[in-house]
DNA sequence: GCCTTGGTTCGATAAGTGTCAATATCGATT
DNA sequence: AATCGATATTGACACTTATCGAACCAAGGC
């Protein structure tokens, strides 16, 4: 049998809900799908394209270039990326340009969070999540 | 709160690496092994179930309870983790001990960027933020 | 109207992944 | 040494996914 359980030490709520709790099936089951639309190498050259792009948005023509892939291909990560809510994108005359959705990231940087802030050199902002 | 100071808006450290410039193939290959490990709802949840345990660590027979798969699915998942880095274990005795390597989540959060994006800002559709 | 150009969708296929049953290993106990 | 309990590994199978070529749609220009 397992160890007997311990006297509940709630530590003050320091760290992002991933280290603070065990996550509820639901919301890993949601993460998961982000974070696995960010698994594959080419989408996420796709996404840090579209983000560091001037103006925040770029058309398929500016990302399709610099990968060894078909259009089609290419076509194909971006829709993996907007049906997880990471990018969203909009037709303008012959061209479809592609913007992230910032809330997205954000949310997914939130839930990995500062496990330890020694190790990662926060910034001033404190995380003010609500509103 | 508190967010109408000074005009000193620090005007440089504004983003991730992921929005400042594209990633670079090694970079984003490195990157996608790591979110591919945490694109899967049991991985998740074994995630945070040792960060959250008490103590920081886990033993398999804490972690294996409360997923309804056997034995060697769960033993497989934590490999893919420590294989990726996220996790590390130790065997004590008869049980394998297992906790998070803090730097990995950091780089991941510090990746997409850094929390103070004012999630409640949402509908702000509009990409047209210059850089 | 008819092309041309930019993007998406559709099948098809090869490669990868999650899961289990069976087996192996490792350490403690008898 | 023989055994037992806790994990890990192996092999197999169903299911998913990344990729391509071909076909299709949408907007301009002739």
């Amino acid at each position: 049998m397992s160890k007997q359980s311990l006297p509940v030490v709630q530590t003050e709520p320091c760290c992002s809900p991933l280290v603070r709790q065990p996550l509820t099936e639901d919301w890993a089951g949601d993460l998961a799908r982000m974070f696995k639309a960010l698994g594959d190498p080419v989408r996420l050259r796709l996404l840090s394209l579209v983000a560091s792009h001037a103006g925040g948005e770029a058309c398929v023509c500016d990302l399709s270039a610099g990968f060894d892939l078909t259009q089609p291909t290419i076509s194909h990560h971006l829709k993996v990326l907007r049906e997880t809510g990471l990018l969203e994108c909009e037709r303008r005359g012959t061209w479809v340009y592609y913007w992230v959705v910032p809330a997205a990231l954000a949310q997914l940087s939130a839930v990995l969070g500062s496990p330890d802030v020694s190790t990662a050199q926060l910034g001033t902002t404190a995380p003010a999540v609500l509103a």
